[in-house]
DNA sequence: ATAGTACTAGACAGAACGGTCTAGACACTG
DNA sequence: CAGTGTCTAGACCGTTCTGTCTAGTACTAT
């Protein structure tokens, strides 16, 4: 049925590229299919929409992110995991087309009764569910939600700042509310 | 000169109202004047362009939060003013029409060389300020960015997890992370 | 009374948008 | 060879957007 469509990909890793650092309002169709070299029958003939489109630029960045927390599952430890987290998170703040957390910038855009607002609930979720994973705690305790909390403000901080410090700084406020708690 | 002028402060008060409810970009002109009941234009002999408008409704948002924080500094020590700031911070997640942070919301839509993103940048230096003097540090110190982690993370986790707790963990998260410091 | 100012109502233009459609090239399979 | 599915190129449509323009109204100061 679905052997291997070299169009749907990249027109998905040009979504994601504009999408995430110029928005996805400000990113019109025909830029997605230029920087896709893909015409624009064949967006139509893989996606019903654009909203398609924004769906499944974050479905794809939400499988990236669920490998990524699968990683650092492997971890032994609390806060070796803790750690290992907040340095990729840090490392990537550190490329020059960070622009933070791309689930915030779409709940930014997207609003509550958008069709593709469901996956921003899943990531949330997943987040939720591997903080809960590192420190081994029930994914709605407080600990888990302060870890959240960090996650959070380390990537949105590090985006207005320009300062991939923020990161280091957030995760040494995730380590010492885990070692508290 | 400008002795009062209750269409440009219509017009601003509705911008505030749609911007931030339905994003920037979501938002059109025709809707902003029909909410302040006002022609297109009054809208255009007051601002040069939709740009300028976003740019006043940002200034008007920074000159609000300005006044929050001087109320907070209000109180006389570092663990009083912060709680007085976070429990400010609860009671407006609770409000039906909460949608985060203004500015982080606009810094999603608006990428970095928007020139109405000066007032993000303010606004960042302003919150960071406000910490500074909070606590009595300085406004590049690793506490007070830990502090405007606490900030953003309590926002927008209220805002995607529609749970006004997040600022309460969020709070615990800053007093303990002052204490400690 | 008259001039100036701030406003309303709405037609209008130009561009950009999302989305559809036709025509045809290429590869694979029977 | 014929047929099928995926692709490209780009014209095209209707809508929506920002922004301009005309015309006329209400108020105020001199």
């Amino acid at each position: 049925m679905s052997p291997a469509r070299p169009a749907r990909d990249r027109l998905v890793a040009a979504a994601a590229d504009l999408f995430y650092r110029q928005g996805i309002h400000a990113t019109g169709i025909d830029e997605v299919i230029a920087r896709a070299g893909v015409a624009k029958a064949s967006l139509y003939n893989n996606f019903a929409s654009k909203d398609e489109l924004v769906a499944a630029y974050l479905r794809d960045a939400l499988e990236r992110s669920r490998r990524l927390f699968a990683e650092c599952l492997t971890e032994p430890d609390p806060p070796s995991r803790l750690r290992s987290f907040f340095d990729r998170l840090a490392a990537g703040a550190t490329r020059d087309d960070f622009a933070g957390c791309p689930f915030a910038n779409a709940a930014a855009e997207l609003g509550p009764r958008d069709p593709a607002s469901s996956v921003l609930v899943d990531f949330d979720r997943a987040l939720a569910d591997f903080f809960a994973r590192a420190i081994d705690d029930a994914p709605d305790s407080p600990a888990v939600r302060r870890l959240v909390v960090c996650y959070v403000g380390a990537l949105h901080g590090a985006k207005v700042r320009h300062d991939p410090r923020v990161v280091a700084d957030a995760a040494d406020l995730a380590l010492a509310t885990w070692s508290r708690a």
